[in-house]
DNA sequence: CTTGGTGTGTCAATATATTGTCTATGTATT
DNA sequence: AATACATAGACAATATATTGACACACCAAG
């Protein structure tokens, strides 16, 4: 986490909050206490917008201010994530079920077991509800990062040595592909956020790393258009002019010797306005290096090294 | 269980009672007694809205809130599953919603209109937006039927006549894909509930009609074991196997005249157990249906009969 | 069939609480 | 000097609480 701090201006752009209301809450709740600078201005860390922006969905969805001020930063995300969701009436029935479930695990590591196990018997329920609180206990990054992405490409592994067959991947692929399209829009932010568009190159079918792009994006505070996975290079410049968004982010995974890709890839530069940028992830990424380099895409090694550059992007054009 | 507490607004929203009705609960029947604020202002508990949202599935199914306000919590939950409705779904209220309870009588063809819209625009917030609404108003089975089918089909329609492109087609079915993969979750399944593997055969690509066969079959109180698109023939069968499913729901779109289908089908049939049904439908269901014929498949014509077809299955094997 | 009671949802009126915004004045930063 | 920020107080718009009344459906007795 930085130890940047930001004034109140850029808090209020990056939560849709104006300075007043961020100051009362302040007041009224103490919901944050910023630092101070030398001359007693308000002084903000990454975690204080992140409850501020938590407190505003929730605030949104038609909570009282005055009755979510007061709770942790894992409240609200819970809070954020189930918003609107009705409790779930839990039929206690103590048959086929009880086998399955354990003391709430705290490490990833826990959550990947579970979730692993989860998808191998091909059980909708639990693989969600892992999922579910592995978003509560880490978080909507730490989820994405150590949980599903390893997951998926554990999947990918077994499938690989003939333990899981194809049914299985499906299945997870369904499921996760539920969960994050679900939680990008749990964080729907205001409309001055930045935007960036999702999608495949025409020809890459695999679309989980494009919702995890997603979802990823989402998590930083941008406004994400998803395409879905193979999409032509001029599919993607209109959906860009019409939208207005910043940037463009490619999931390239599957295959990696797709002779169309590069072409694609060079019609998708010329044709796109000059300031829009291209961002490009996934394992098939190093297979296309070149056709990337060419056309100035910021090639990302993960999704930490995603998140990176949608913040360098951000402070650039702010 | 979370310490968190919320306002009546809140109740209101996730229970769809009117906040008067729930304090006269309260106060002539005493069913629950929430907390109150320092302004003296009710504070609810996950619990007491489970509660209130039980007390409204009976009710709802005839009994009078008189004779079951006493109930217990465990009294109420047999009897709201007993009463064996299509569990009704309280969907999420996102963002700002209008202030009253009563709206305006929505028609399906408003939401329609603006569902359109909003995908003409690649809105994906007022999209989600507009399929919340119309979820509450309509009800899930409705908003099958009567918006997400048509909307789909439109939009078919327009990119076949120039005015939308596969952009647009390809953000509408990410915005539903996620909505129908998180609606087909929103309710808890009771564990015994029959169960319903969805998919598409090899080779059929289009997703979107498998997703809402399977929100149907949630809808109507089965358990879905969601499998995503283009399954072959053993895969399927593993499948079945593995989860104990009692039918196989198969979505058939496009392409309309592949000679694999009617190989994967009939292999499919010879590989399944005797007493698993096969459930299709779609637009490509014609032009396979001799193969359907033959293998004893149960040919729905849409989401009705799809329906219709479920409830029969299950009357024969309760 | 009517009549009256009961159960139930809704509404009106008034008072209080909550919450977002605004104004005024002074201080910091650039 | 011009802009941005801090503080305090006031104000307006909603939400909520409480009480009492009313409309309607249902049912049982006359």
């Amino acid at each position: 986490m930085s130890t940047v701090r930001h004034p109140i201006k850029i808090v209020a752009q990056r939560t849709g909050l104006s300075p007043h209301l961020i100051r009362v809450w302040e007041k009224r709740y103490a919901t944050i206490q910023p630092e101070r600078s030398g001359g007693n201005q308000r002084l903000y860390s990454d975690t204080d917008i992140e409850r501020l922006l938590l407190l505003k969905v929730v605030v949104d969805a038609g909570h009282s201010i005055g009755t979510v001020a007061s709770l942790t930063l894992d409240q609200l995300r819970s809070l954020a994530t189930s918003v609107g969701k009705p409790p779930l009436i839990v039929t206690q029935l103590s048959g086929a079920r009880p086998p399955t479930f354990s003391p709430p695990p705290r490490q990833p590591e826990t959550f990947l077991e579970s979730a692993f196990a989860a998808a191998s018997a091909l059980d909708t329920v639990t693989l969600e509800r892992v999922l579910d609180e592995a978003s509560i206990a880490l978080g909507q990054v730490a989820l994405l990062g150590q949980v599903i992405a390893p997951l998926v490409h554990r999947i990918g592994e077994a499938w690989r040595l003939g333990d899981l067959k194809v049914a299985h991947e499906h299945h997870a692929t369904a499921v996760i592909r539920t969960f994050l399209g679900h939680s990008s829009r749990a964080l729907a932010i205001h409309p001055a956020a930045p935007a960036l568009l999702v999608t495949t190159p025409a020809g890459q079918l695999h679309e989980l790393g494009a919702v995890m792009v997603a979802a990823c994006a989402s998590a930083h505070g941008w406004r994400v258009v998803y395409l879905g996975p193979s999409l032509p290079a001029d599919e993607i410049v209109g959906a860009v002019r019409q939208s207005g968004v910043r940037a463009v982010a490619l999931s390239l995974v599957h295959p990696e010797d797709d002779p169309g890709i590069p072409e694609e890839l060079a019609r998708l530069r010329r044709l796109l306005p000059q300031e829009v940028a291209i961002l490009a992830g996934g394992r098939a990424c190093g297979a296309y290096r070149r056709a990337l380099e060419q056309i100035g895409a910021t090639q990302c090694s993960g999704l930490d090294s995603f998140a990176l550059a949608l913040d360098q992007l951000r402070q650039g054009r702010n």
